[in-house]
DNA sequence: ACCCTAACGGAACAGTTAATTCCGATTCAC
DNA sequence: GTGAATCGGAATTAACTGTTCCGTTAGGGT
């Protein structure tokens, strides 16, 4: 939907005629990229410009290649991530509430199946990578603040969240607006399990994720 | 591991020379498969060959195509989830450690994971279908009977146990060892979720998935 | 009105991947 | 020693998909 970083943006003022057109393509295409790669990260070209009613030629005038698109569209997606876990950690309310709002929000916008689904898929960029260790000390300081006054179970990490959010959108079924409702009930079980009123019989087993596992998905491939 | 479905499987007993090569490779064959379709559904037949230590030549000696040996696989899968089942249900002990051990050892077992990543990739059979049937009504029944006397939260149902064990099974990491660890980290907090000895404050939202949304992992596919 | 140019759509190209077939070599059974 | 069963893997074939290329179109400046 937004666009923080601008692609060289042309001074956003109201074109008109081909310009306006576009402009209306580059919008477009990041939209379609988005939904088409969400719902099949390996999805072709093609598919893209199909999806966002161009022809491939208008997507090559915009992106050099595939890797280019891929590393727009996660960055988008990383961007926004950063954004709701800044958002909750200003939020000084409630911090078990803020924390069940910030992951309400992240599953709802999708944002993460996004990002997980496609890392691995691309080359990634030094950029993003430090994006996302951005993201991964927000993230920590959120859980710890939830631990210490949100009553969120101590016995689990902030590397926690990325594989919870991971299996949150393994949750799919043919019609987006149902593979919603479906997370949201999952996610309420999850929440269930992570805060822990009254003690349950076992903490955790086992270690956590290591960084270097969760590392694995950010690797270069090709 | 064990073959329950007799694949024309010759008298079992000895043989040798190149009569127990052959038998030796149905074997094999199977459980490279197995193992290698499990870490990529995709993969291509040559890595099940390689695996097995087979030439690809000995592949299609037994099975027609890969659909069939798919189904083999998946169906062996099914067959083991149906039996931990049956298992679970003829066990009189305390209804919720039951429970949680039919479901330990589903996630250990990689079962799940095998059977549902699989399905939608080949084309279905009738066979597998109803097997798939029975499989929903016993859980169906361990459930109720896990709500009656474990325990277990009224607003999940039967189908939603699929749904879980296909978030678990979407945790993985490369060491095959260290993903057994963390899935059995993540079934814990779902259980945690899911018994709720206090009860908590929200019922779970909107209704669980349909016997359709579950069903489209079956739909016959190419 | 009339070109020039930016932007467009999509056909054609080239490289890759993977299922399946085929065949010469191998090895036991008789 | 010979034949039939089995083997391993190269060759074949069919799709698929990223990327390039080019003829077409339509603003917009003069």
């Amino acid at each position: 939907m937004e666009n923080s970083s601008a692609q060289e943006t042309p001074r956003a003022a109201s074109l008109r005629g081909r310009q306006a057109e576009a402009l209306r393509n580059d919008a477009a295409i990041v939209a379609a990229a988005r939904e088409v790669f969400l719902s099949d990260p390996a999805a072709p070209m093609a598919a893209v410009a199909a999806a966002a009613g161009v022809g491939v030629g208008g997507l090559y005038r915009r992106y050099a290649g595939k890797d280019e698109l891929l590393q727009r569209v996660c960055g988008d997606g990383l961007r926004t991530f950063v954004g709701f876990a800044d958002e909750a950690l200003a939020d000084t309310g409630d911090a078990w509430a803020v924390f069940e709002r910030f992951l309400q929000a992240v599953v709802d916008s999708d944002v993460h199946a996004l990002t997980m689904r496609l890392a691995g898929t691309f080359r990634s960029t030094e950029a993003l990578r430090t994006l996302a260790a951005r993201s991964d000390a927000t993230v920590e300081r959120l859980v710890r603040r939830t631990q210490r006054r949100g009553g969120l179970r101590r016995d689990v990490t902030a590397a926690d969240l990325p594989v919870l959010l991971q299996q949150l959108s393994a949750v799919a079924v043919s019609d987006p607006y149902r593979t919603g409702h479906l997370r949201r009930r999952y996610l309420r079980l999850v929440l269930d399990g992570l805060r822990v009123t009254h003690p349950v019989d076992g903490r955790l087993p086992g270690p956590g994720p290591s960084p270097a596992e969760l590392g694995e998905r950010w690797a270069r491939s090709r």
